[in-house]
DNA sequence: TGAATACGTTATGTATACAATACCAGGGGC
DNA sequence: GCCCCTGGTATTGTATACATAACGTATTCA
């Protein structure tokens, strides 16, 4: 190779399977559309071995499909698809949450959630909400989830939870986004928080059926607002990711 | 290439990523250890970026785990990891029938599953059961926990399962195999065997929350059975993937 | 004698060449 | 006029060569 330039902080395969990530996400690459290897090796950098395997990775993650007779495409989601696949996220956290609250939890571990509450709560208290502040919630709500989903202490759970939310709109922050566009997004948000101060009330008692109920309601939830969302499909064309949604079917 | 013999029919990837499998379930590597890619490539057959794909799906798989230096060994399971993501599947399987339930099934597609049940019923009719009928049974109950989730219909969830299932013993076949070293083996056949039945009689008359309550009994069930046939561990030496469970932890 | 460094070996990461297959276009036969 | 067959092209699957980084070993110095 002569004049690539290569960056060597990261490795390529790494660098190639963010790029393509970020170009699915992002709607260069619509759904049914056939990835080119030649094409991905041009836009990422890198050359086709570590493309390859970025793209065997992103397949694994759920984004791509592999084509029978080769080569790979992008996944097209229903809506159907999505929203399942938001169940399907409350449901294993629904499990975390009630592993954390059977196999006990201390309160020096439980201490980030309730910071990361206490700091939700302070931005909740805006009215309306600003743009930074509806930022900084998206980070927090991440934070929460994902420390929630640590204190199962299970590692198979953890990693099956970091799938289900793979998909566009089903992890954490990409079901707020969805909702930002609803005109009760504070409400939403602040019965969202309720949850949050439940699940964490029940784990700290030990009520694991709490526990999990209430992350399976939150995550119902999160299914009903994107149907009320998706209605508004004009409020959410910044959101290119939509676009992965097809249309013609369910 | 001179002289290596290339079986066309079937992709070099593939028959990597069989062979590596089956050298890991079956204890030929051992769990912790490296697995280095030359040796794979000369006991595989195929060549490195046949070898590397599949390496880096058995990652994704969860059955080996990426060194931060470089390389893949095989990944090493605790009990807990093992009985965790038996609960999980059986979390998931407890949508998916739920799913069923309250999206509603024809009878035409209950009809393969009932098949299912009464086959098994026929095996359980012999005291005690034969080698052959138990194999049989194995792989009945496989189809009849793949037929249930399908019945979901949804996508997102049936991948979720499948994976959940890639840990030795997470399995449907490995669960039952487990088991088949405890004395009480058939009786608990005859328990799993009213649940399937209950679950189908739940999603008939469209009860989602008692067909996934019964399907997570059903996991409850594998576990404790998991757990007892392990304190049997000599009866379990057949079983070479139990290896893969480190003895030290948990 | 122990520890640290330098060197050699080995393995992985990356790039590219080669092979085979699938897709498309054009022409000929029915 | 339509379908099938054939040839070319493009793209993927596979193999291997090269670069680079990690690990082990031996030697030297304190």
């Amino acid at each position: 190779m002569a004049e690539r330039e290569v960056d060597r902080s990261v490795s390529q395969t790494v660098k190639a399977q963010l790029a393509l990530r970020d170009q699915i996400l992002s709607g260069s690459l619509r759904p049914g559309e056939r990835i080119s290897e030649l094409q991905a090796v041009e836009t990422t950098g890198a050359s086709r071995t570590p493309v390859r395997m970025a793209l065997v990775r992103l397949e694994e993650e759920g984004l791509l499909e592999a084509i029978p007779s080769g080569g790979f495409m992008v996944k097209a989601f229903s809506e159907r698809d999505i929203s399942d696949s938001i169940e399907l996220r409350g449901t294993l956290e629904g499990l975390a949450a009630r592993f954390a609250a059977e196999r006990g939890v201390s309160a020096r571990e439980l201490e980030p959630l309730k910071e990361c509450l206490a700091a939700i709560d302070e931005l909740l208290r805006q009215v309306p909400i600003s743009i930074e502040a509806f930022s900084s919630y998206v980070t927090l709500n991440a934070r929460f989830h994902a420390l929630l989903t640590e204190l199962s202490r299970s590692p198979p759970l953890v990693r099956q939870i970091d799938r289900a939310a793979a998909l566009p709109f089903a992890s954490p922050s990409g079901f707020v986004m969805a909702q930002s566009a609803l005109p009760e997004a504070q409400q939403i948000l602040i019965i969202a928080q309720e949850h949050h101060r439940v699940v964490i009330d029940a784990i700290e008692n030990r009520e694991g059926a709490r526990a999990e109920a209430v992350m399976r309601e939150h995550a119902r939830l999160a299914v009903r607002n994107l149907r009320l969302a998706l209605r508004n499909r004009t409020h959410l064309d910044l959101l290119p990711a939509l676009a992965l949604i097809k249309t013609a079917t369910d």
